[in-house]
DNA sequence: AGCACGCCGACT
DNA sequence: GTCGGCGTGCTC
């Protein structure tokens, strides 16, 4: 027998996969998944087994045929998972090796390396393989137990398990050397020793809504969508069903009853959520509907806990997926159903290798796999509605379903627009507007509860000087500092660097340029509205600050929202986190605060995810039988984007949006792809890029819809003192960007020191 | 990527 | 006459 091996070595000077020999009693563990050790030039490498055959190689001299040496892992993905890996490698111009990874059984990652120059090739087994625990605890007569005088151990041991059961992992770390007393207890019947193979993960919830009652009965929309779901399912081609509900229409029900139908005929199901941890909701309605057949995987499990998720998918105990971007990878064998969850969302674009789109590698493992893809959003993307429109695209028919009411008396929350020139003019100089103030303390007579939206995303609180308009910046990235209150200090969010800052009024500010003091915090913190709040509402309302400070901790998040459900009158104050995927029945009043910082990001997205943003919070509101209300605060009241969600008429949004899309040849209307080039050496970085750069031109020519901006320097054009320029290209929906940018790349060899990487479908062009 | 090979200038 | 700079090319 003969592998096929992908070689984990990352560069683009090394494509494709290289033959080895299976030797005879490698041959049971050596299947297609597996990753190996190999010989390879003067050294050996760790690879992945990507196909076998009972050939050899053809067009190789059989003399140069090296017999594969180890099997280091066993099989963790299939012969079509391959196919799919080896499109993204093309798709997204990266090395093989960085397609198949994310396939590979997570925490477990095996490489080759060598301490210092000379020193001997390593395996480096980075493993939190299946743990299998041994737990240490108190027998009955343990109590009378006294060990004697000189076994300080055992009196140790003892002692430390009055309080409870402990790991023998734990036992051993504490108490150097403690194993033989634990050995030695146990023979005399004092502790207990008992094994068991724990599977970490499995986390709970209290939240009530977070239990799947099955409805008495679905709304037309969800019946449409079942019908539709169900269809594209019985093709078996990877058909495309777009979900386009209203918030709170009920798409997760959709989802489960769909995926009850893929379960009865033996297949299972991947889900896909974005930033599962805030949607302890959903996965709680996955459990109760599904139980132990859900497996979740998110990055928020610990390495051991997701590893043991993943295996129990690897060995066919858990049928149903539930998780982040890269569960898509997961090891189930009989892929029936593919769904993703707020399908327009940005997490759902990987920003490091392989810079793959989740929606395109699905519909892409759809289509190989025979299943089908469900997309599901309340904003569906612009390229999602296009391909609908469209009817067909990439060979697959790409089908939308609209679920445009709420089942039950919920109905969609009445939105108001605030113009805060108008408030600020009028004298109000409070962050709240009069209209918001009164509506809060409208929910605080009646009980009720309220969530407050900071969009800050681009927009963290900086220091500016209110005399000569400086704003300090990090001297090693072209960033603005980070003004943080608590601390008084300036950070910088892309190198993490920090300085002691003092704002104004503090008395000994003073302006690095000028020496003004009035050098003051600009923008609003959610410490702030929390302030605020305190002085606006009775003291017995609860206020719950939810942001990046007050969730840093395992499970924060999960304790907010819990406190926030079971307080009988509250108000959540928060960031974007607090946008999506809420579901408390007693919310009545949603405010955003200031609504339009996003329009103002440089970004050809920019509206569109204002938009989504305010649309999605807006759907917190009356999903009882409560009417909700909205009130957005917003300096430009006349843009579509604010108009749009305060008409709850997508079409006001997305229409302009399509058409100024399609004049500037924008996406959907075109693919644009980015290519970054950084280094120390400005000059180098410079010459690089523009060599790239004119290795397109010289490509492309005069072909329709291609087009090449650039280079410029990045709009972070220093980080970790790094230069950065970079070059966009733009070109038309069918084109293939990857593998020619790939080309380019490589042709123009960016020498030592410089790096360079091609982004293809490019969401974060800064 | 990592390493050998190989062709040139600066040293014993 | 030899050591070592890094340009070029190869690895199943």
């Amino acid at each position: 027998m003969f592998a096929s091996v992908v070689l984990d070595i990352a560069t683009r000077a090394l494509d494709g996969a290289f033959d080895y020999e299976i030797p005879r009693e490698l041959e049971a563990e050596c299947a297609v998944g597996a990753t190996v050790l190999v010989p390879f030039s003067h050294r050996e490498a760790v690879g992945y087994v990507v196909a076998t055959s009972a050939r050899p190689p053809e067009g190789l001299d059989a003399a140069r045929v090296l017999p594969v040496s180890r099997v280091l892992a066993p099989s963790a993905f299939d012969q079509a998972a391959a196919r799919v890996a080896f499109w993204m490698a093309r798709e997204y111009a990266c090395p093989p090796c960085e397609a198949i990874r994310p396939f590979l059984a997570p925490g477990q990652t095996v490489r080759v390396r060598r301490a210092s120059a000379n020193a001997p090739w390593e395996l480096v087994c980075q493993k939190s393989g299946p743990v299998d625990e041994r737990w240490v605890s108190l027998a009955e007569k343990g109590g009378s137990f006294s060990p004697r005088a000189n076994a300080v151990r055992q009196r140790a041991v003892l002692q430390a398990l009055e309080s409870g059961p402990m790991r023998m992992a734990e036992l051993a770390a504490t108490l150097p050397g403690s194993a033989s007393a634990v050995a030695a207890l146990a023979r005399r019947g004092v502790v207990n020793v008992e094994e068991r193979r724990r599977v970490r993960g499995g986390d709970t919830t209290t939240l009530r809504s977070a239990v799947a009652a099955r409805p008495e009965r679905l709304t037309q929309g969800q019946k449409d969508a079942l019908a539709a779901i169900a269809r594209a399912c019985d093709a078996g081609r990877g058909d495309v069903v777009l979900v386009d509900g209203v918030t709170g229409s009920g798409k997760t029900e959709v989802y489960l009853d769909a995926i009850e139908r893929v379960r009865a005929a033996g297949r299972g199901a991947l889900v896909l959520v974005p930033e599962i941890s805030l949607t302890a909701q959903t996965v709680g309605r996955f459990r109760s509907r599904f139980g132990d057949d859900v497996a979740i995987l998110h990055s928020r499990l610990s390495a051991g806990e997701r590893f043991d998720q993943w295996d129990m998918v690897r060995q066919g105990r858990a049928h149903v997926v539930v998780g982040a971007r890269s569960a898509l990878f997961a090891p189930l064998r009989d892929v029936g159903l593919i769904i993703i969850d707020e399908e327009h969302e940005w997490t759902y674009k990987q920003e490091s290798a392989p810079r793959y789109h989740a929606r395109e590698v699905a519909a892409r493992m759809a289509a190989e796999r025979g299943c089908a893809l469900v997309l599901g959003s309340a904003t569906p993307s612009l390229e999602a509605l296009e391909r609908c429109r469209e009817g067909t695209w990439g060979g697959v028919s790409w089908t939308r379903v609209s679920m445009p009411e709420r089942p039950g008396a919920a109905r969609l929350p009445a939105v108001r627009v605030v113009d805060m020139t108008e408030q600020f003019s009028g004298g109000n100089r409070s962050i709240f507007s009069a209209p918001l103030a009164e509506a809060l303390q409208d929910v605080a007579a009646r009980r009720q509860k309220a969530v407050l939206m900071l969009n800050r995303r681009g927009f963290a609180n900086f220091l500016m000087c209110r005399e000569c308009g400086a704003v300090p910046e990090c001297p090693h990235c072209s960033t603005a500092l980070t003004y943080h209150e608590r601390t008084h200090s300036l950070v910088c969010h892309t190198c993490g660097r920090s300085w002691p800052q003092r704002a104004y009024p503090d008395p000994s500010t003073r302006c690095p340029n000028c020496g003004s003091r009035y050098l003051a915090a600009f923008g609003v913190g959610t410490q702030r509205v929390e302030d605020e709040l305190a002085m606006l509402l009775p003291k017995d309302v609860r206020v719950i600050r939810m942001d990046a400070d007050t969730t840093r901790g395992k499970g924060d998040h999960q304790r907010l929202l819990e406190e926030f459900d079971a307080a009988e009158c509250a108000v959540l104050v928060g960031t974007q986190m607090i946008a999506k995927g809420l579901d408390f029945p007693e919310v009545t009043l949603v405010g955003v605060v200031n609504a339009d910082t996003t329009l103002k990001l440089p970004d050809f997205r920019a509206a569109e995810r204002t938009y989504d943003l305010l649309e999605q919070v807006a759907g917190r509101a009356g999903r009882g039988e409560e009417p909700g209300q909205v009130i957005v605060q917003t300096y430009w009241a006349t843009h579509p984007a604010i108009r749009a969600v305060k008409a709850h008429d997508r079409a006001l949004f997305v229409e302009r949006e399509l058409s100024e899309r399609r004049d500037g040849g924008y996406p959907p209307f075109s693919r644009l792809s980015n290519v970054v080039c950084w280094g120390r050496s400005e000059a180098d970085v410079r010459r690089t890029l523009d060599d790239v750069s004119r290795r397109v031109r010289e490509r492309v020519g005069e072909a329709a819809g291609w087009e090449v901006l650039g280079p410029t320097d990045c709009l972070k054009a220093k980080v970790k003192d790094r230069v950065r320029r970079h070059l966009l290209v733009k070109s038309p929906v069918d084109s293939e960007p990857g593998p020619l940018l790939d080309e380019c790349v490589r042709a123009a060899a960016p020498p030592r020191g410089v790096s360079a990487a091609v982004d293809v479908d490019a969401y974060d062009m800064m």
